[in-house]
DNA sequence: AAGGATCGTTACGGAAGCGTTTCTTTTTGT
DNA sequence: ACAAAAAGAAACGCTTCCGTAACGATCCTT
């Protein structure tokens, strides 16, 4: 069953939900590296630097970039195909699969708080 | 009315439309900007600098700054309060107003795609 | 086996963000 | 009237991100 939402819904959605992102801030990420991030945890694997590139619509070493950066917080692992040791195949870490259930209740959260 | 979402519809939601934003990618704002641009337009005036700083939690440079890049993208301006002039006052612009709409409506289509 | 294509990374110069500190203008309190 | 306080901006050094270009490593084709 789709979501209906109103245009102030929507937005107040949004707004609250980056405000708290913001206010706590733990760990400060890019909206590019939570797309990132978000399509890791969400769309079936396996996952390639050129995929996301592609995806996402950047270049490449924005990809290498932000991988950099999550995985050195923790929130995604790089390992090289066995089948094709050209690629890089990205992975999810436990860690990264907390923050986003955190992300997640935080927008149900939110979502629950709306009214017309 | 809430909104009920389980968590595979937020982050689905919350990663649909953020991948729309990197794709598009027409202003590039950071996350803290959406965040001020947002509470702007949503939140009754007067907006202060200062008033801004608390709200985010972060220090009034940040907000001076994010003011400026968003005051070049037309998306917000200022002005002084002639009741204290110490004071600036951060209003809505027509630009800001529709970017937001097309937020909005992003959000809307997203989650009326969404299916559980 | 060799040349070319593909994949991810690194290097580079530049742009933009950050927090702290300093400064200017304006208001407030005595 | 004058010192202290407050608001916002500017200056500073630092970090991080960006896109382009160049680079090794690996695979594919012939």
């Amino acid at each position: 069953m789709p979501i209906e939402l109103s245009a102030s819904q929507a937005l107040t959605l949004w707004h609250d939900v980056s405000l708290q992102q913001v206010r706590v801030g733990q760990h400060d990420l890019t909206l590019r590296q939570i797309s990132i991030l978000l399509h890791i945890y969400l769309m079936p694997p396996p996952h390639t630097v050129r995929g996301l590139a592609e995806t996402l619509g950047v270049t490449k070493p924005v990809i290498t970039r932000a991988l950099d950066t999550m995985g050195e917080l923790q929130l995604v692992s790089r390992s090289r195909d066995d089948k094709d040791r050209r690629n890089v195949i990205i992975k999810r870490t436990l860690e990264g699969a907390l923050y986003l259930e955190k992300l997640g209740d935080l927008i149900i959260d939110q979502g629950r708080k709306l009214s017309i």
